[in-house]
DNA sequence: CCTCCTTGGCTAACGGCGTTAGCTAGACAG
DNA sequence: CTGTCTAGCTAACGCCGTTAGCCAAGGAGG
């Protein structure tokens, strides 16, 4: 059912409103508007909406594994900077589709089987002590949701607050 | 407009619903309901669902504020441990409030002046380098969503990731 | 005492949401 | 030619936040 053409233009329509309208966009009315039919007729291809988001997700969680590995791969000497960064710019370069990524519950049950421990892969390379792992993990994910977010002063320049914490972290 | 009786009625039951059902059940309806009440007469009291929401997360960042001022009250020796557990336990207390607090852009001008500095302060004056202070806070923040969002593995103890952050930090 | 205005309810309704039921035109297989 | 499946459609349901407009009760001012 996932792969089918019609499907993939669902899932690419659906992904276009995400990035460029945020999540409030991301309806079945106006996913089919994009393609010309009506809402109901979605139902054809997907049983509900949750199964839509979970294919962006999927695309999320394996573009975010694809930019580790390719960031661990480019600068081997400080992988947990690398990892840092790239995890950085994937989130600030999509962040409606991170958030989605990211806020809530996963929907476990509708992702590839094995791609959420491939996402998490580089850092448990990098930082082989599974606590430590998670503590890093949870510090990289604060800061961007809290960016994202726009917690921070509107003034406040984040680098170093993330250089410290990756420093903090890499000792 | 917002400490009449009425509207202190209205956002305890608001409260009531949100640490009882969840977000989900924040709806201006089921508050209606529980006064006995008909939902467009909330609209008397608050301009829209977003001011009600505004008075809880003024309420949850109050009472953040308190948990922190005691916790470093209590355990001068360790303020960085003992700033992050209280966290923890009121975040863990609080599921849904915490969520509501954190999630998406704060309505800054609907909150009380000086509130969000003073749920800051205790972690300020604790880590005075504001670089640090923020790692800390986008860690304990990461934390605590990624567990109220069940993004750890399930099986996952978390106490030692809390441990090795806080220590780390505390160096 | 009567009148007027404010307060805080009400019903009806709007446009949006996800979703379901039930219909149908067309393609394609036997 | 007939039957079946695919993928569209309209109509509708029950939610949501919100607005418009009406009205009863009560207090203030003359």
């Amino acid at each position: 059912m996932a792969d089918r053409p019609r499907s993939r233009q669902i899932v690419d329509a659906a992904r276009e409103l995400l990035e460029t309208e945020g999540a409030d966009a991301l309806t079945m009315r106006r996913i089919a508007d994009r393609l010309g039919i009506r809402a109901p007729s979605l139902y054809k291809h997907f049983p509900d909406k949750q199964a839509v988001e979970a294919e962006l997700i999927a695309q999320g969680l394996a573009e975010m594994a694809d930019a580790q590995e390719a960031a661990v791969a480019a600068e081997p000497g400080q992988p947990l900077v690398a990892l840092g960064a790239a995890y950085r710019e994937y989130a600030l370069a999509h962040p409606h589709l991170y958030r989605l990524m990211t806020a809530g519950p996963l929907p476990r049950h509708l992702l590839p089987d094995g791609l959420e421990a491939r996402a998490a892969l580089p850092l448990v390379k990098a930082v082989p002590d599974e606590h430590r792992a998670r503590a890093v993990w949870a510090f990289a994910h604060g800061m961007v949701i809290l960016e994202l977010d726009g917690r921070f002063p509107p003034d406040a320049d984040l680098d170093p607050a993330w250089r410290v914490g990756m420093a903090t972290f890499s000792t």
